[in-house]
DNA sequence: CGGTATCCCCCGCGATACTG
DNA sequence: CAGTATCGCGGGGGATACCG
């Protein structure tokens, strides 16, 4: 059972449910597509799966979302209620607040498994090659467990994966991950990073060529950052370099 | 220092600051004109010292509030940056969001510290008349120590009060609480209630005339409910009573 | 009045183990 | 695999006292 405010206020009503831990973070998940637990864990990667249970628990009790079993499989899926595709607005909103004035990233913040999972929603299978692609991805500058990622595309179909998928490396990505981060995010030129050699690819022509096509980016890339933050200053020194 | 999500995603780095405990009715108050620690606390009941201090602390570090002491009087005065601002759209869409779909309200949320505080800040002083206007809102179904409360216009300067102002009251308002806070919503009619007794008025008749007009009621009011609650059966008992 | 330091309790949450 | 119960701890936050 959430906190009370004490109010009838309908803001503090709304962040009785926006204002507990993780929610936001959930709902974001789910106004992606994300249906099952087991994907949600992997958006959110430092999430227990007992407080998303929980959390679940009690978006469906504020009528937010659905948890229907699925038929064939096991488990259930979670989709959005009409009230939760309505805080859509809310959430983006907040998303676009944060990349113009949310505070630098700390190391901490570059879990490359939430980066893995927020690539993969965001490839452009249609300016992939057909058939089968696999991308492999290393970052210095990151935890070494998780040093590396890989991005298929089969036929159509993106997966990622923590551990090696077993097939060959079509393309390799090397970047220190903070500048990688800072590209995705858009507060760096993605192409001019793969210009000055500081994020890397490594293998066929044509493949580097159109690598800067298959990627997305965020889908705030676009929205101007205002905060002037320590990003700005290490760009500064990379021109001295 | 606030939990972090391990997340570069600017949804992350926003709700980190978002998604702490009372920090969005703190933003709606600031971006409501409240500028001192104590009038915070009226506005806000039930947060205590300590908590408020320690969150208009975090919120001065997120670049979201400035903090300045104030050269006659003591204390501080704060108020929104520039950044703080661009959360306005956000909280109130939370807003608008809560006044369609949030729970219903439960008796605790019902503290009417917190709704003399939204009333005076709503007073339409232009249709009042000139001079001292003394209101007293009764209401039963509320906690004993809090039945009652004071507006006053003096000259065009509103102020509440909890405990009696010592001068003459010249209209009052009674009613059950629910019911009076159901009006102020938007939730029911104000003046069906009133023309229906179940909000009542006593004063000089020029006064009972005109009140309707003195009070804004909630600036979300306009914005019609979508979830169906309680306050649908308690308006059909009452259409049978 | 306008806050800040201290103490201490409670519950939110992670880890672990468990079930269908 | 897709979650759910149990347990134990850490720290968030309320009460209180204190300071300018």
């Amino acid at each position: 059972m959430p906190k009370k405010y004490g109010q009838y206020c309908p803001v503090a009503l709304a962040a009785e449910i926006m204002g507990e831990r993780w929610t936001i973070l959930i709902l974001l998940a789910l106004m992606d597509g994300v249906r099952r637990f087991n994907d949600l864990q992997r958006a959110l990667p430092r999430i227990s799966a007992t407080l998303l249970s929980q959390r679940l628990r009690s978006l469906e009790q504020a009528g937010v979302l659905n948890k229907k079993s699925v038929n064939s499989g096991r488990g259930y899926e979670y989709t959005l209620t009409e009230a939760g595709w309505e805080l859509e607005s809310v959430v983006m909103g907040l998303g676009q607040w944060g990349q113009r004035w949310a505070r630098d990233m700390e190391p901490d913040d570059l879990d490359p498994r939430h980066l893995a999972w927020s690539i993969h929603l965001r490839m452009n299978v249609e300016k992939m090659p057909a058939g089968r692609t696999v991308l492999q991805f290393e970052f210095t500058g990151a935890p070494k467990d998780c040093r590396r990622f890989w991005i298929l595309n089969s036929g159509g179909q993106i997966d990622m994966c923590i551990e090696h998928p077993g097939f060959d490396v079509d393309l390799t990505i090397k970047s220190d991950l903070r500048r990688f981060v800072e590209a995705w995010r858009g507060i760096r030129s993605l192409r001019t990073e793969l210009a000055a050699g500081r994020i890397r690819l490594e293998g066929p022509a044509k493949f580097k060529r159109s690598f800067p096509d298959w990627l997305l980016l965020s889908a705030l890339a676009h929205v101007e950052r205002e905060r002037a933050g320590k990003e700005h200053s290490l760009s500064q020194r990379s021109k001295k370099e």
